[in-house]
DNA sequence: TAGTCTAATCGTTGTTCGTCGATCAACGAT
DNA sequence: ATCGTTGATCGACGAACAACGATTAGACTA
């Protein structure tokens, strides 16, 4: 069933990676509504752990991360799934991998909003 | 409606609850579990608005907190205990009345476990 | 072309969260 | 001693979360 390829997600998540980020004089200080989401994200000790894996890595495969946290692969994957929707990672497909890192500007945003509390 | 009278009275007893220590210099870094713990407890909306709360007021009681969030009085207690078990707040017994302020350690160790990120 | 590899998604299961009304315990006042 | 007030706790219930294995979709290679 379902021959008709209506799944073509993935190309929603081509985004800018890593270092081209300009660097962030005026960050904007998220609202109680983006802050506590961004919080939401980060209330996992899994996806802290993530955080510093990528940051430690610079910016490494979904299997780097997988293989540095004795999960499954389909939970990792949600995880990430999470912290990129929270702006705190970000991805990139790179042919079959896909690439991910902190996101500088989200990162800023959320230690902005915490610091301002 | 207006079924309360003010409760202007409140600001009558403004007295010094908490700690209004000095903030420590040096912030103990909290690991990756106790970060995550506190990030969850600031992950939710009503959460980080009763932080806002409790900071204009300096300190308040609960039926205060209560007014402001169109809440019932269990939900804003639950919310209340969860931020006072991540160490964000505290509240000290007074009378029939619990007096809630901003825990500047606690918040203290979240803005430094964040900012490290 | 078929085959392999990678990672996202699906479906399921069990747990935790958020909210509420009701209840209970402690305190102050009558 | 009894009452009224205040706020924490209980019990319930639907929603959301976390984890997993299985499946699927792309992208390379032979």
């Amino acid at each position: 069933m379902s021959t008709t390829s209506t799944r073509s997600r993935r190309e929603a998540i081509v985004e800018e990676c890593c270092d081209v980020v300009a660097p962030p004089g005026n960050v904007a200080v998220p609202d109680d509504e983006a802050l506590a989401a961004m919080a939401k994200a980060l209330g996992h000790p899994t996806r802290v752990r993530i955080l510093r894996v990528l940051d430690a890595h610079q910016a490494c495969i979904t299997g780097d991360v997988v293989a540095e946290l004795t999960l499954a692969q389909s939970t990792v994957s949600e995880h990430l799934r999470i912290l990129r929707e929270a702006g705190l990672i970000q991805g990139e497909i790179e042919g079959p991998r896909t690439r991910y890192c902190v996101s500088s500007s989200g990162l800023a945003a959320l230690k902005a909003g915490i610091a301002a509390l």
